[in-house]
DNA sequence: AACGATCCCTGTTGGC
DNA sequence: TGCCAACAGGGATCGT
């Protein structure tokens, strides 16, 4: 599932393919990748031929300049993973687009489940799409326990819900969240307006070291599909995993077996002795 | 306004 | 072994 560590990773793996570079191919393979571009037709008129920019992050988007006012939007999705390739190399089955530059590369999405999507956005579709309302980004824009005590005040969702919500804290996500909260010894389904300063304190110290760790790892990479940086390697945080997917092993801290619930419809992991 | 439920997808998993 | 329902989940949208 790519979250905030494994967008950054795989944006910083793709500067070298993409920036500088003028655009000279789009293939569109899977046009549901399209569906947020307002005219889909739109979206290879508005690569091809123009030159790529800056690469930027906000949360879960990546945010890249193309041309002069422009900006090439990727999401991943859960099963999205950008991949770079030599022209000609074998095609993954679920290749979706491929953009090719000057270079002798190209940049291939690639997305079993499409729950990932493109676009390229003018200055106005951008501000009227939901990356317009996206809250601060998580690694680069931190919140103070006090910024997070005011989006939590007077809330009765669990705060495990409130740190998800990509409009007060861009970039968390199932795998990541439920990490900072055993991290901050918090249970997730804690209502967020329940939490006290020196708790909001805590969270803020462990995502910031949560996804540090993640990002210092190249991201975690499940057993399963998704995931992988755009070199075909896998991230390697996922040995480092202290909750997720750990339902019934030993807490590393306590040695309580971890135990899974359902917050909000989302499978949640947690130490039942180290947070409460 | 706040919050929960539902939908979109398909590879994988688990039960029979 | 084979089949099929259940599951996974980010974000948009709908219902309460």
């Amino acid at each position: 599932m790519p979250e905030l560590p494994e967008v950054e990773t795989t944006r910083r793996g793709l500067v070298p393919a993409l920036a500088g570079r003028p655009v000279v191919m789009v293939e569109v393979l899977h046009p549901r990748m399209l569906r947020r571009q307002p005219d889909p037709a739109d979206f290879a008129a508005r690569l091809h031929g123009r030159t790529v920019g800056e690469l930027r992050r906000r949360g879960k988007f990546m945010l890249i300049e193309v041309g002069e006012c422009l900006t090439w939007v990727i999401h991943l999705g859960m099963s999205g993973r950008m991949s770079i390739t030599g022209r000609g190399a074998p095609e993954h089955p679920h290749t979706r687009v491929v953009v090719r530059t000057d270079a002798c590369d190209e940049v291939r999405m690639v997305d079993p489940r499409t729950f990932g999507f493109t676009a390229v956005f003018t200055p106005e579709e951008l501000a009227a799409s939901s990356i317009a309302r996206l809250g601060p980004d998580a690694l680069t824009d931190l919140p103070t326990a006090r910024e997070l005590a005011s989006m939590a005040a007077g809330r009765r969702v669990a705060i495990k819900t409130l740190l998800l919500d990509q409009r007060y804290l861009a970039g968390l996500g199932n795998i990541y969240t439920d990490e900072v909260l055993f991290q901050a010894g918090v249970a997730g389904d804690r209502p967020a307006g329940s939490l006290g300063l020196a708790e909001l304190e805590g969270i803020r110290t462990a995502i910031g070291q949560v996804l540090a760790d993640g990002l210092e790892h190249g991201g975690t990479s499940l057993d399963d599909l998704a995931y992988l940086l755009p070199d075909g390697r896998a991230g390697r945080h996922l040995q480092y995993l202290s909750v997720y997917g750990r339902e019934g092993k030993a807490c590393r801290r306590c040695g309580a077996p971890i135990v899974r619930g359902r917050i909000n419809g989302r499978s949640s992991y947690r130490c039942p002795a180290c947070q409460d």
